[in-house]
DNA sequence: AGCGGGACCTGTGGGC
DNA sequence: TGCCCACAGGTCCCGC
């Protein structure tokens, strides 16, 4: 379920938690789970060892970890060294895609790999003057030292339907992810002239919604509510509708998104954010998961039918 | 070209 | 109580 609010509220819950951590070691549990050239278990362990994290980011439904970069980093040039050339130089991040049941979550050191976790990170608190320019005085004792008394935490990437996954990447490999050079616009930061472009194929709407190479985050919950707040049928197709209802739709869009967000996502079953609480956008929803209830504007029954392969709810009296 | 359907998965919940 | 099965859904892929 984690579309674009909820993969936003969970990067902006870890964003704190991560940034300026080391990463100690990772463990893999499932071997299918991280992809890519780097996909390899002993491979991924060894990459991630040693990275620092830069930031926390969202793009699309991805939730990307990105890292210190090496010639900022005297310790990286000498780790990378040390591990010879075994191809894992030049890594800038790493992506995650949430699929349905994917969490991220952050715990204390003590916290146990249990059945859901794919992959585990161990981190320590690297905050100290090591990392500041001009400060890689600091001798091995001293970093010892620090390593002995700095917090330490773990982020675990647990996912019971086993359908998400990480991915290493360096900027020379993202050129070569299609699913990352075909990502269409963020939703909120498009314009409603780009939007009204895109959403103006020859498919139904929902269709096009739901299309990570038109827009990017959308998912099942949110295309429901947009179309629903725009009057807009989800098997209209893109060209047979005026412009001035597809601009109703940039702008419905972007509203539900924003409230979602505002209101930390949606929960249903399984999402939680990075801090195991639940959203709260699911009591607003207006059209999603109401098959058979009526119609919040005109109390007809809402109809349900499977479009572009999801269930979809949608009021036929309001939605033309 | 676009759409439907299958595959990938497993926890959940309704029906009996 | 317990068994069976449909269902949930993002993405890719295949075939019509």
């Amino acid at each position: 379920m984690p579309e674009l609010p909820e993969v936003e509220t969970i990067a902006r819950g870890l964003r704190p938690s991560l940034i300026g951590r080391k990463i100690i070691d990772a463990t893999v549990y499932l071997a299918k789970t991280p992809e890519g050239e780097w996909a390899e278990k002993s491979t991924f362990e060894a990459a991630v060892t040693g990275r620092v994290i830069k930031d926390v980011r969202r793009r699309g439904k991805l939730l990307i970890i990105y890292f210190q970069e090496k010639y900022f980093q005297e310790e990286y040039f000498q780790e990378e060294q040390r591990r010879g050339s075994s191809g894992v130089t030049g890594i800038t991040g790493m992506a995650f895609h949430l699929k349905m049941t994917g969490r991220l979550f952050t715990y204390d050191e003590h916290a146990q790999a249990h059945k859901h976790t794919r992959v585990a990170f161990r981190l320590q608190n690297t905050a100290g003057p090591q990392f500041h320019d001009g400060a890689r005085g600091t001798t091995e004792a001293q970093g010892k030292e620090q390593a002995s008394v700095s917090e330490q935490s773990q982020l675990f990437f647990d996912d019971a339907r086993t359908f998400g996954y990480v991915r290493l990447f360096s900027r020379e490999s993202l050129k070569h992810w299609s699913f990352w050079t075909q990502l269409g616009p963020e939703p909120l930061g498009i314009s409603v002239d780009d939007f009204c472009h895109r959403m103006q194929g020859r498919r139904g709407m929902k269709a096009l919604l739901l299309d990570q190479h038109i827009i990017a985050g959308v998912g099942n919950i949110y295309a429901d509510e947009a179309l629903f707040s725009a009057g807009i049928h989800p098997n209209t197709k893109g060209h047979d509708v005026p412009r001035a209802k597809l601009v109703r739709l940039h702008a419905a869009l972007q509203a539900v998104l924003l409230q979602s967000i505002a209101e930390c996502g949606s929960s249903i079953r399984d999402y939680r954010d990075a801090h195991g609480n639940a959203g709260a956008f699911q009591n607003n929803f207006r059209v999603y998961g109401r098959s058979g209830q009526t119609c919040v504007a005109c109390q007809t029954p809402l109809a349900t039918a499977k479009i572009a392969g999801r269930t979809t709810v949608f009021c036929e009296h309001c939605q033309r």
